[in-house]
DNA sequence: AAAATAGTGTCTATGAGACACTATAGT
DNA sequence: ACTATAGTGTCTCATAGACACTATTTT
């Protein structure tokens, strides 16, 4: 950063934007919402909620402008992903964008989902574990749709960085509504991690790890002993390293 | 992402620059690679190496390029970090830099420290474990320096981020000479970290972690008995999920 | 009562911490 | 021989998986 604003402006510079992988859970699979392109490039395509940074907008004000204008949310769980800035990524010209994730309880995505082109795709995960890679959107016949841009990279980093981190960091609750059941969350986990999970230990786990707050109340109207319900107790004991 | 670039060059749009964490182990405790800035803003402090991205080179490119022009560095270890946005956080205008860090061993510092007004220094961490916040750089004689923009933060993401990776991924290795004792590993791991780790155990754990290979030399002129060296294996067999 | 899931108690396997003991270099 | 660190073997403790058993709701 040696020189200054006036020696800057003689060239051009990239264009910044942000973009927002919103993830949520429906019929015990990850979705993402995306919406379709009209305008060229990759008119027809699926993308995500995106838009220019403003010159006077931090990063997050931009996340939480584009959830509000494009998906008409607001309120919702977000972080930065990674910053994606290969010179081909578009075709218009150099855009580096800085993509964020958000995740939402299905519920919150009524009123969005109403809204215009906003469709919530299935993801199919091609890979095992925490390898990585691209990732596919399937539309409501179970075909894969075509994703604009690097999107399905950008949608791949951000189940990558899921399954990294529910293991530590209370991200499950974000997919969930307001009260749960232990195998609410469990189905959560298990849709991040591509897995089976151990039902024993994952109860024991969560029990002990003072995120979960008991509600006192039963879920209703099921044919079968009602599990508790609980809420999600923020400001879990830190966890000292070993 | 729905304007084409024809409208968005009416616009005034933020710069966009890189800034290099680079981080090297010296006399048991991190250090970064700082430079001293010549002129305002922040005339006479320490900052980052870093640069503005150019219209036709990939984020990876540039700080390559930084690391190469201002550093005299090339092959190093280097990881994207997190992206800093703040409106306010450059004086001079709008400018979002996308921060990496890197890692070499001390030794490849030699001729980068010969080269101009660069310093290695050691980093003081006030806070334990994967807490997080800005971080302090000292100067020889243990005072601090003051840090240019945002630098603080980004060098103490940058610790939080090595102590939450350290764990589990081989970034300790890119901090030692190609080889090395389990004691000086184990060194690495406990300056990262900020505290003791238990040497019996971690002795354990690397060797079954198929990550060191055996060279078969031992450690010269140490007053007792030798240690082996190992040298690091890439791609260690890969640690499946519970 | 039957079906189905919730929740408890206990055994076992694995990995980390602790620590005693042996090994091998320089002085 | 002495010192200092390298490296091995074993005990204990904490946690995850496995599984048997009990509890509670609707039909």
């Amino acid at each position: 950063m040696e020189a200054d604003e006036t020696d800057l402006d003689r060239h051009p510079h990239p264009h910044l934007a942000v973009d927002v992988a919103l993830l949520t859970l429906h019929e015990r699979a990850l979705h993402a919402l995306l919406l379709r392109r009209d305008a060229a490039p990759f008119a027809g395509a699926a993308s995500l909620p995106g838009g220019f940074v403003h010159i006077d907008e931090s990063l997050p004000d931009a996340v939480v402008r584009v959830l509000r204008e494009k998906c008409g949310l607001h309120g919702v769980f977000v972080e930065q992903l990674f910053t994606f800035g290969d010179v081909g990524r578009d075709p218009r010209g150099r855009v580096v964008t800085v993509a964020y994730y958000a995740l939402v309880p299905v519920a919150a995505l009524a009123a969005a989902r109403a809204t215009g082109e906003l469709t919530l795709c299935r993801l199919d995960v091609p890979w095992p574990q925490t390898q990585g890679g691209p990732v596919r959107a399937l539309d409501a016949n179970g075909k894969p749709l075509r994703l604009a841009f690097d999107h399905d990279v950008i949608l791949g980093t951000t189940v990558q960085r899921l399954r990294g981190k529910i293991d530590y960091a209370p991200v499950g609750f974000e997919l969930l509504p307001p009260q749960f059941t232990l195998l609410d969350l469990l189905e959560v986990h298990q849709a991040v991690l591509g897995c089976p999970i151990n039902k024993d230990s994952f109860r024991r786990r969560l029990l002990a790890s003072g995120l979960l707050a008991p509600t006192g109340r039963l879920r209703a109207n099921v044919a079968h002993r009602p599990a508790a319900l609980f809420r999600f107790r923020r400001k879990g004991r830190g966890k000292g390293h070993a």
